[in-house]
DNA sequence: CCGTATTTGTTCGTATGTATT
DNA sequence: CAATACATACGAACAAATACG
């Protein structure tokens, strides 16, 4: 076999109507074109077709009748019994993952649900694929912390999918702009990072340079609020002082950035960095630089981590409720699992932050 | 079709197959004719003989092997097709086991099998409420971390429950003596720690503190290469030296044993601790108490986990192979499901650790 | 009720690809 | 390398169930 995805064509076939049947496009009790017309249609033999409905049958997805034609099959039956809840993480670090799934873990396993556990590593084609492993798994939801949520995702129609299968999912996080009226739980970023650069500002500061992360939507939120409060005291918004990094260089650029500004001799009274990494990570640069903080530089963190208390010098940071976002979110989902109409009652948290002030600030 | 039963031919092979495979007289592993072979013998296409065949393999009784054969399949118990498999630990925390689980992970999502995650939080009960859970939920196999493994363990049922059923599992990080010759991939615990301990005996160091959990198998191991480590160098055994703390006052009794050693004025020299985490709490007990580390008194930690290398002074420390680990135990587990015989070959994979020297450690 | 067209079900033959021994 | 075994694919024929005029 050659084709160009080396796959058989039978296969090919097999997927392709399995889509129409997740997508939608194909609903239960539909016929399919009958094996001729399909053969022909697709220039295979009808064997092959044969072999790729014979397989949707077996998996469930269709049922053929003697002398009448091929159907869709409604697989919502055993959908609802499974006690499995989907959790779709970003990644799976020392950072605050544990503690986001410890939250969602106990509130699941108290109700007897169990995790079905996928990290998609931020690559938007494993979501795909993850949604539509879970929707073959018989979950009854899904947690699900959106990957790189600042760009237009092009997997809305797994998300149409899944609202079409009745399977109700709650984001963490973040959300993509085009499923804004779906349930979410997340953080005020904006607000959150308006309160640091606002301390920060107070605390006499004016050249204030700021490290968001731009392909996810908490960077752009977080990036608001530093705008905000730079015009709240009057500190023109410079986009030299501005620092923005992607996924993928997100353990070289921040760094690489504000050497390049404090060797130019810029003048840099203080760093707000998008989360904790970025904030630990700038303190041992600015270590290595011979500068201190706080006396030379003021910076802080975002999320309250470890980090924040395990840095030499103890972070400035937002907290971040953890735990208590795990929590509400499997709260909010199995609620929803149990609402048939829970596509008309999105629930939205916006969780209000607040600065946790340590060590590594001080008065300009 | 007019044949004397009016049964189609291929479903006359298929019972025939069938009826042999519960007769006995195909036994597991047993291979049946080439499908060339049975076409000629019984005078049928070997298309014919295919469509038999494929029914048999996907109701399990059978499964083919490109390029070898078919075989008859160990049926006693219906080996399901879910492609999860569950994951016990004791913790879910920012310790080492998120880079265990992404280990497991990285190699269960390359060979399609999603994680079911549950953990005891070390409470036995979860333990058995857990593998009962994941027996009803179909999963191929279970990478378990035990729960206070130095234990008897009261869950022995369960566990001949899973080998009853055919479903495989390997114990990670400890074991349970009753389950000794189970898969298991586990640390030299007694090497780590004796390399760690000998080390602080070759700096000259002669009283030397030993803080050990008392109720998992890695704790009773460690102690044992502490106790080693010792007697190489002459050093008298003195169990006023060692400290055992459980699960329940993990967070106080160190420190507060510590605590009461030195404001006895008793000498010490150095602290062998069971992980990072106590010795970074030791660390900051002592920066608390005024004495200096390494200077005053020398510490080692365990697993070489980020609080090592976080902690202020940078702690010498045993290196755990955390995602190796849980690639190892994810692989070993695969085998194992594809191995109809797994039971009478356990797997054992004992990794040696290394020491890692940082700056908690000085010449006496 | 009959006949015809359509659709799935069974069977055969043939050829070629690919993995294992 | 050759032989063997399973995998994919095409084409053809006929059987059996169904739909419809």
């Amino acid at each position: 076999m050659h084709n160009e995805e080396s796959q058989a064509k039978y296969l090919k076939l097999k997927e392709y109507i399995k889509n129409e049947i997740l997508m939608g496009r194909l609903k239960p009790g539909d016929q399919i074109p009958s094996e001729n017309a399909l053969a022909q249609m697709l220039s295979m033999s009808r064997n092959t077709v044969r072999k790729a409905i014979s397989i949707l049958v077996n998996e469930g997805y269709l049922y053929t009748e003697h002398g009448r034609g091929t159907y869709c099959r409604d697989r919502n039956i055993n959908r609802k019994t499974s006690r499995n809840i989907g959790v779709i993480t970003t990644y799976i670090s020392e950072y605050i993952f544990p503690k986001v799934i410890q939250g969602i873990d106990s509130v699941l396993a108290q109700n007897k649900y169990s995790i079905i556990l996928k990290n998609t590593g931020n690559d938007v084609e494993k979501e795909a694929a993850y949604i539509e492993e879970l929707l073959d798994k018989d979950v009854e939801g899904l947690i699900i912390e959106p990957t790189k949520s600042a760009l237009f995702s092009c997997n809305l129609k797994y998300y149409e999918a899944l609202d079409r299968n009745n399977i109700p999912y709650v984001f963490i996080h973040g959300y993509y702009q085009q499923l804004e009226n779906r349930s979410q739980i997340i953080l005020d970023d904006e607000d959150g990072m308006y309160c640091a650069v606002n301390y920060l500002a107070e605390l006499g500061h004016r050249n204030i340079v700021g490290i968001f992360k731009a392909d996810d939507i908490q960077g752009v939120n977080r990036h608001k609020g530093y705008a905000r409060a730079l015009a709240k005291h009057d500190i023109p918004y410079d986009p030299g002082y501005v620092i923005w990094f992607h996924t993928e260089d997100r353990l070289t650029k921040p760094s690489y950035a504000v050497k390049s500004m404090i060797s130019a001799g810029k003048p840099v009274d203080a760093i707000s960095c998008y989360n904790d990494q970025i904030a630990f990570n700038i303190y041992e640069l600015l270590r290595d630089l011979g500068k201190s903080v706080p006396e030379d530089i003021s910076i802080t963190g975002f999320d309250d981590s470890y980090l924040s208390v395990n840095c030499p010098v103890k972070l400035t940071t937002v907290r971040h409720p953890k735990e208590e976002l795990g929590e509400i979110a499997a709260k909010v989902l199995l609620d929803m699992v149990a609402d048939n109409d829970y596509l008309s009652n999105p629930v939205k948290k916006i969780i209000k932050p607040e600065l946790i002030i340590r060590d590594s600030c001080a008065k300009r």
